[in-house]
DNA sequence: TTTAATGGCGCG
DNA sequence: AAAGCGCGCCATTAAA
């Protein structure tokens, strides 16, 4: 007899997907083996093979192209080859980033937002208790597990603060009790505890919420702070799950499309003053809350209190943006 | 032979 | 019924 059926597809055919074979794995010898196939041969044919395939045969580069036009958010994709979805979770994947080298003579820079999303998020809620921890300086997942837990800032354990991750991540998508119970291998009642405490302690955040459902439900679109419409159509579908489809739209649409215009306002910036200086430092990726650049030596430096200065100053929020900047040889070194 | 659908998985 | 947002792209299988 074949193994168990964990979970069943779109289709009603039995599931074999990542959680389905971590748990048969418990049980049986065969899973973990599949699972150790698929991660390499997903970063032999998606990354190693493809990558060196579209290498520009006069460059000697990988040329990506980048559509402005198709996330429904206002982020950028990238295509033929994606350079946004380069691994950097394993260490095996890893491999694959230090594969972006910097030529002779330069550095590899890579500038990143801190917590673009939930500092938006608390922008735009105006919640007082996540206004004070981005004002502060704090984690954020450290100041939600004192907040949910109960416990002060030097006594979240790293299960707490990894717990309050996931809620804080899952906020941002929207996500149910019985969603945060999957993730987090608890009761869908113990979740639902902690979503309540979370808004009892975040009220801000529970009001933008409702708030954001009812506008959309009204006006049929939500909108970025800097004004971008997304519009939601059946967010009074009497269809439930397209319902609740549109309604998630519409609480994550905002945080990611305030996101978007974020950076695509810091990369207009930036090359303003990379022409200006008559810098030789060239922008050379974007992927959603980082921008990469290749810098010649003698220009790391100043790059390096620059461009986070300037990513930081791109619009007035009423929490600081913060943009942290590293330098290294390759791509996973600038980490 | 080409196109479309499916399941799965890489990233933010 | 479904349960977490946004993408691109791989291998496999089915349909045109």
């Amino acid at each position: 007899m074949g193994l168990p059926v964990v979970k069943k597809t779109a289709s009603g055919a039995p599931s074999t997907d990542e959680e389905v074979l971590e748990k048969l794995a418990e049980d049986y010898p065969l899973p973990a083996k599949v699972l150790e196939h698929r991660s390499l041969s997903k970063l032999k044919g998606t990354y190693t093979d493809k990558l060196a395939q579209l290498a520009h045969p006069r460059t000697g580069r990988v040329h990506t192209h980048y559509a402005q036009a198709v996330a429904v958010t206002g982020r950028l994709s990238s295509n033929e080859p994606n350079l946004q979805n380069i691994p950097i979770r394993t260490t095996e994947g890893r491999r694959i980033r230090e594969a972006f080298v910097a030529p002779e003579g330069c550095r590899i820079a890579s500038a990143d937002y801190s917590q673009i999303e939930l500092r938006i998020m608390a922008h735009i809620s105006e919640d007082e208790a996540l206004l004070r921890a981005f004002r502060e300086n704090v984690d954020v997942h450290r100041a939600t597990a004192s907040e949910v837990f109960g416990v002060g800032l030097d006594e979240v354990s790293s299960e707490q603060r990894r717990y309050a991750k996931v809620i804080n991540f899952g906020l941002i998508y929207g996500m149910s009790a019985f969603g945060l119970a999957r993730n987090l291998g608890i009761e869908t009642s113990a979740a639902k505890s902690y979503i309540d405490r979370y808004f009892m302690r975040y009220p801000g955040v529970k009001q933008y919420m409702d708030e954001t459902r009812l506008s959309a439900k009204s006006r049929g679109y939500v909108e970025t702070v800097f004004g971008r419409r997304l519009y939601l159509p059946e967010i009074n579908s009497p269809n439930g799950p397209r319902r609740g489809g549109a309604e998630r739209q519409a609480i994550n649409a905002p945080m990611q499309g305030t996101a978007a215009d974020l950076i695509k306002l810091s990369m207009v910036k930036v090359q303003q003053v990379l022409d200006r200086e008559n810098r030789k430092t060239k922008m050379i990726m974007q992927v959603h809350d980082e921008l990469v650049f290749e810098v010649p030596e003698d220009e790391v430096e100043w790059l390096t209190t620059e461009i986070p200065r300037l990513m930081a100053g791109v619009a007035e929020l009423k929490v600081p943006l913060v943009a942290e900047l590293g330098v290294g040889p390759n791509w996973d070194q600038a980490h």
